[in-house]
DNA sequence: GCATGTCAAGTTGTG
DNA sequence: CACAACTTGACATGC
């Protein structure tokens, strides 16, 4: 059975993340600092409760969590660990909530780490940066129950095979909180799913199909063999495969990299109607868009194994 | 109150 | 060469 899952945010639900910024945090003193970004870190971890809760309620499968769930927790200067903030204790308790309601409802659970975060990069203090954000989210990740931190290739710098073989050397080094969930998704301008398939291949990474990219980013591959390829790296490791969707907002012909606020079920590719396996709804109208995609599509909506019928 | 400019980070391609 | 595009919204500030 097909799977939707919801990206970060709703628009209709009244669920809110917080945040904050480095320039504010700056102005404070460093007890100031961790009493705000403590308060944050308390009601983003309540908020994501209520969001499990609403995902089940909307029949959906599966949801991203935000990266910033403790806002700013990487930064060089205003960072901090779990166990500085006062509320460290009832914050935790509320992660284990998550969990809970995770195995209650069935659902999966991932991270998406965004496009700082890279392993291919000659700089060192790039990469020694997405270490630290990869740390971070494998920390919430293993409290929460997530299976997947999906990343992107990252850049080129000119030279792919050599980026390539650095990001694997990377990978290789990985502690095993963050290489045991690490993914990797083809990209919108440089890495299609054929760069990635050897790699994925040889380390055991599952990677992440996302259609859109694919046809911004085309590579020779039908999307029916990047589905069956795709659908192996998961296979080698036991796991459900993984899928991005979304419709292009200009349409395909000028630019058509901005998402849509709907899916269009014509981009729906067919092959994937018949598997198990997760699908992220990237569009910008939410948990509206995978409602109306569910209905476009005829599917039904998610439930646990064993959950009553009615 | 409400409008509005600003927000940590990398890389690529556009204008 | 600067700036937008990448999941984009929410915060802090100033009127």
């Amino acid at each position: 059975m097909l799977r939707l899952g919801l990206c970060c945010l709703f628009q209709q639900a009244p669920i809110k993340f917080r945040s904050t910024t480095a320039t504010y945090l700056k102005k404070l003193d460093r007890p100031g600092q961790l009493a705000r970004v403590s308060q944050l870190c308390l009601d983003n971890s309540n908020t994501l409760v209520t969001a499990l809760d609403e995902v089940h309620q909307l029949g959906f499968g599966s949801f991203r969590v935000m990266s910033p769930l403790f806002p700013i927790f990487t930064h060089p200067q205003v960072g901090y660990q779990l166990d500085e903030l006062p509320h460290a204790a009832q914050i935790r308790a509320n992660l284990a909530t998550v969990k809970l309601r995770k195995e209650q409802y069935g659902l999966r659970l991932s991270f998406h780490p965004d496009q700082f975060t890279l392993l291919s990069s000659p700089r060192p203090e790039v990469t020694a940066a997405s270490l630290q954000e990869l740390t971070y989210q494998a920390q919430l990740a293993e409290m929460i129950g997530a299976d997947v931190i999906n990343i992107h290739g990252g850049g080129v710098y000119g030279d792919k095979a050599a980026a390539l073989l650095r990001l694997e050397q990377q990978i290789t080094a990985l502690p095993e909180p963050i290489r045991s969930r690490l993914t990797l998704e083809n990209d919108d301008i440089s890495y299609t799913v054929a760069d990635l398939l050897p790699l994925c291949t040889k380390l055991s990474i599952p990677l992440v199909y996302d259609a859109h990219h694919h046809r911004c980013n085309p590579d020779g591959l039908s999307i029916a063999d990047a589905t069956e390829a795709c659908v192996q790296t998961w296979r080698q490791v036991g796991r459900e495969p993984y899928f991005h969707i979304s419709s292009p907002k200009y349409g395909w012909q000028n630019k058509p990299r901005p998402h849509a606020d709907f899916i269009d079920s014509a981009d729906f590719p067919a092959e994937w109607l018949t598997l198990n396996a997760t699908v992220d709804v990237e569009a910008k109208a939410k948990e509206l868009a995978i409602l109306r995609l569910q209905q476009d599509l005829l599917l039904p909506a998610w439930k646990a194994q064993g959950e009553a019928d009615d």
